[in-house]
DNA sequence: ACTACCATACTTGTATGGTAGTATGGAACG
DNA sequence: CGTTCCATACTACCATACAAGTATGGTAGT
């Protein structure tokens, strides 16, 4: 819950960490990957110290699984935490666009804007990395805007398993022209201060944006629980 | 995220963490001691590794600060992160406690029922320990009865400094019959399965328990950032 | 008296060696 | 051929030593 304001020094733990936890949430490191103390600090070219920090970390995080004596691994995705963590955003979501649509600063509104318009350029490329980008971009504005941003912090900290699934779907099956349409429906329901209409968008697009389960467990069996 | 199912034994850096992050959440260690990786390591009777990695979990939850080459410390208690830690509770109780109402198990009723008989208790007691443990079990049973308990822990995570201002409040001046009276009426309207009833009361009951700051930041300045 | 400096005693960060528990593959045996 | 046992090569856990930055108190110089 502490890792903006970080002192920007590049320590070996926070290097090693931040590196670890991006391959793990861009699914570089697939779940199930076996790490190990030794090749990772080999990797990196420090010791095992902060290699093993950064694994604590990692392990507080629920994104890897350290079996003493054993091994490390990548945590397999637990659909029940996923449909939690969904459940939780969802909610929390909701109250902030109501709160977008009582009061929301012109210049954040206009960062919504300047960011749909990103995402048309980035859909005409089919440049789907950027796009999850500015999809994560747009979602943290509206929770600017609210000053609630220990709020998005904390539903960062929680999707770390919502996040990589969400990412599988969206290698999947491509279907930004929908997400794109909700998000514009969304920013002019806080311009027109539609408190009913923004959170039933949002509803519906987070129950869009985040995958059934059933099909991505057919599809990679091998990355759940 | 994790903390619940890990091995049962009791590895020195899990007792190191466990103990330090009860002393920190109960004030036993107050906001802005400041800790030490030797005094600990000698305390416990553990080597400094074991102390430092509990650190980097702590620091990792934002209950210690630690700053590089000069110290550690326990957390002052952020105004914004506690309202912040409020709100989100907020939205989640009160969304939780809508769905108990449309299904709840009878055995969690059961449990929370024998909960209330248990607060009737201690209050006659003015066992205040055990009326704080024994308000965060009712609210987690009801998590449980809905089959939220990773949104519980998800809490749990996230009201690391609410828990610490609402433990500071309560030691203030005690309020208990009030508390519980809502604890009642919450049982109630989840026997009753009167949803909107049950939310008001949560809601009400949440921004009860949950001090308004001003008072403590002038009582405890010290505690406070 | 005041200031600048520096030795010293802290602090956390990193590296490394030893310990104990676990998985694995091959050999010996039924 | 199948099973058991054991040596070996892993693993994470912990202790310890050293490195590097910081606060502090005393001292010398002005």
């Amino acid at each position: 819950m502490d890792q903006y304001r970080m002192p920007p020094s590049t320590s070996a733990r926070e290097a090693v960490y931040a590196k670890l936890r991006h391959q793990i949430l861009i699914l570089e490191l697939p779940p199930g990957t076996a790490l190990s103390e030794k090749d990772a600090s080999l990797a990196f070219g420090v010791s095992r110290t902060p290699v093993r920090e950064s694994f604590v970390r990692l392990a507080q995080e629920g994104l890897v699984q350290v079996l003493p004596q054993r091994g490390t691994f990548v945590s397999l995705i637990d659909s029940e935490l996923v449909e939690e963590a969904r459940f939780m955003r969802e909610q929390l979501e909701k109250a902030v666009i109501r709160l977008a649509c009582e009061s929301f600063p012109e210049d954040r509104l206009e960062a919504l804007e300047e960011n749909l318009r990103e995402q048309r350029e980035s859909m005409a490329r089919t440049d789907d990395k950027r796009m999850f980008e500015l999809d994560e971009a747009f979602h943290r504005t509206i929770f600017e805007g609210c000053r609630k941003l220990n709020t998005w912090a904390a539903i960062q900290q929680m999707n770390v398993h919502l996040n990589r699934s969400r990412l599988l779907r969206l290698v999947t099956d491509h279907q930004w022209s929908h997400l794109y349409a909700q998000h514009e429906q969304m920013a002019i329901a806080i311009r027109n201060r539609d408190a009913d209409r923004a959170e039933r968008v949002m509803r519906e697009h987070l129950s869009l944006s985040i995958a059934d389960l059933t099909m991505l467990k057919e599809k990679y069996p091998q990355y759940f629980q």
